[in-house]
DNA sequence: TTGTAAGCGTTATCAA
DNA sequence: TTGATAACGCTTACAA
């Protein structure tokens, strides 16, 4: 069980480390006949050479971080399962932190692959860290590039989607037969929910759809407060007819709240960023904008590989992808 | 934007490397006033100790490897979240590996985590890659655990739900009611999906319920093979009345299937091993054996960390934790 | 209480 | 075409 080196392989097979490396990595001269008795041999030993000298070494971790808010959320790892499929292409490997959405944890995740030395970091931010965030991308000399949630003031590439017109083209269908439209909202720091409340409201503004403070039930994204946020509405002295919701699990504890109210399901109607996954099998009255994960994913590592390509030819300016959603109505 | 390394901290504290090291593991001792000069200049240089070094000189990477089919799947990712929970808890960071379900890319993640030096492996395997599995975890001398699947012949620690005994209950319910019942199957390799399998039939035959071949389609867990297995089973001259369906990416595929053939969602009754995420809101004639991945994953996590913390003793023979599930009937 | 220096397993430079 | 050998950034005897 002794650990072997590349020191027994040279010693088995007679000749020095130099060459074992030179074989390793298919760079400089080594005679065919070296060649092939060292393969021999590495294989006879079942050596596997240590990735950890070697980042040392070439000063290379061949990693890069990726940070969530949540990984049991499908959009995120749909995200992150084409972006590092995009990574392993270039021989990178993702280094996965949770920060359950807590600015603590998040910082703790980050000045953790910092010690790590990955090679970048992909974010999808709480929102919380502005400040400190900034400093590190400054400070670390290392792209970071954001994902599905902007960061202001931090300069990095972005890949997201179109939140606001989206948006804005869902709450315009509502408005279209509604006079009384409530909206889930989520915080205000995150930038996902603020811009999908934005261009919902705007197009109420637009279309003549008053929208009274208490329509606006400021949730925090979770199916809790979804739930919470309906059944506020149906206290109300005219509660909504219809309502718009800034993510999917908002939109189902809205579903979980009418249930509890002893409402039916389509005694509202309903327009929600992000799918449900029932939509398409029970989906009466509920307009969806559907999300494109894997786009935001394949493009924030496009982003990245290019980054690193050029890391040499200093910054130069941020770049932003925005991939357009779709708006699916029932 | 150079680097900035222990040596610099060192210099500019006006002490030794060793005396920097002993502040940042609290090992050793360190005048008082040492120790504030150092910590305060690490702040203000902003250093962080690199944890490649540390790693290849303590010949401790502080790095599992998790390796799952497909981390889209929540099940597989709140698994792994409790799990990652408990590991930070002991200092270690979880390297993620999607496998795809594929055998090849398997191996490829195995072997890139062994080159990594990860000091564990959690796997959830493809069920196809048994005799290198076996060799790896023989001549690693790392521990293994396996989560949820097993791994026929593995001398491997094992966390994983009790298929057998509650898909016998999910099926006897049935049986009660029902004379014609078709199951959902998976790959035989797959031993949640062949347990699972097997506790159904045992369960039907012992209820006197005949289950001719007609009625077991052998799907491969996935939403699309769902919809095949209930459009087939729809085709038979007597199909069935009620269906069995080993996870709930085939039960979600039933019901789109069922949507498709243009018949009632409640036009069958369904018993599901895995939730629905809908269940609990349209949920008719529809029993779910509801799985534990949080426990899975600790579980998993209490025995890697013993066999950690025991690694000099010798290996000892293999655990295995079984979480019991529970059956919830419409 | 502190410093010196030897290594951890590689890669890369320089000679041979 | 190959081999010595000096790093990479850290930890840790061993001395002082």
């Amino acid at each position: 069980m002794k650990k072997i080196t590349i020191k027994d392989v040279a010693q088995e097979a007679g000749v020095s480390t130099a060459t074992i490396s030179r074989v390793l990595n298919n760079t400089g001269y080594v005679s065919e006949g070296a060649r092939r008795t060292i393969l021999e041999t590495i294989e006879r030993l079942n050596y596997r050479p240590n990735a950890i000298a070697r980042s040392l070494k070439q000063d290379r971790s061949r990693m890069v971080g990726i940070v969530l808010p949540d990984m049991t959320n499908p959009y995120f790892m749909k995200l992150s399962r084409s972006l590092q499929k995009r990574l392993r292409q270039s021989g990178l490997h993702g280094m996965f932190m949770d920060t359950y959405g807590d600015p603590d944890m998040e910082l703790e995740a980050l000045n953790g692959l910092m010690m790590m030395r990955v090679e970048a970091v992909v974010l999808a931010g709480t929102g919380r860290n502005v400040p400190a965030i900034r400093k590190m991308v400054r400070g670390s000399g290392i792209p970071f590039v954001l994902v599905d949630r902007k960061l202001p003031g931090v300069a990095a590439d972005l890949a997201a989607e179109e939140n606001e017109a989206a948006a804005h083209e869902a709450a315009a269908e509502l408005a279209q037969r509604h006079e009384a439209i409530g909206i889930l909202a989520g915080p205000d720091w995150i930038s996902t929910a603020r811009e999908r409340l934005d261009g919902a409201a705007a197009a109420l503004r637009e279309a003549g759809v008053a929208l009274p403070a208490s329509y606006v039930f400021a949730g925090d994204l979770t199916r809790e407060s979804g739930r919470e946020g309906i059944l506020t509405f149906l206290q109300l002295p005219k509660p909504p007819t219809a309502v718009f919701s800034v993510n999917n699990e908002m939109t189902f504890g809205l579903y979980l709240g009418l249930r509890e109210a002893g409402k039916a399901l389509d005694s509202i109607e309903v327009a929600s960023f992000g799918d449900l996954e029932f939509s398409g099998l029970f989906g009466h009255r509920l307009s969806i904008v559907e999300q494109c994960p894997d786009e935001v994913g394949q493009a924030a590592a496009e982003l990245l590989i290019r980054r690193l390509a050029h890391a040499e030819k200093g910054e130069g300016t941020e770049s932003r992808t925005f991939v357009p959603t779709l708006v699916r109505k029932w």
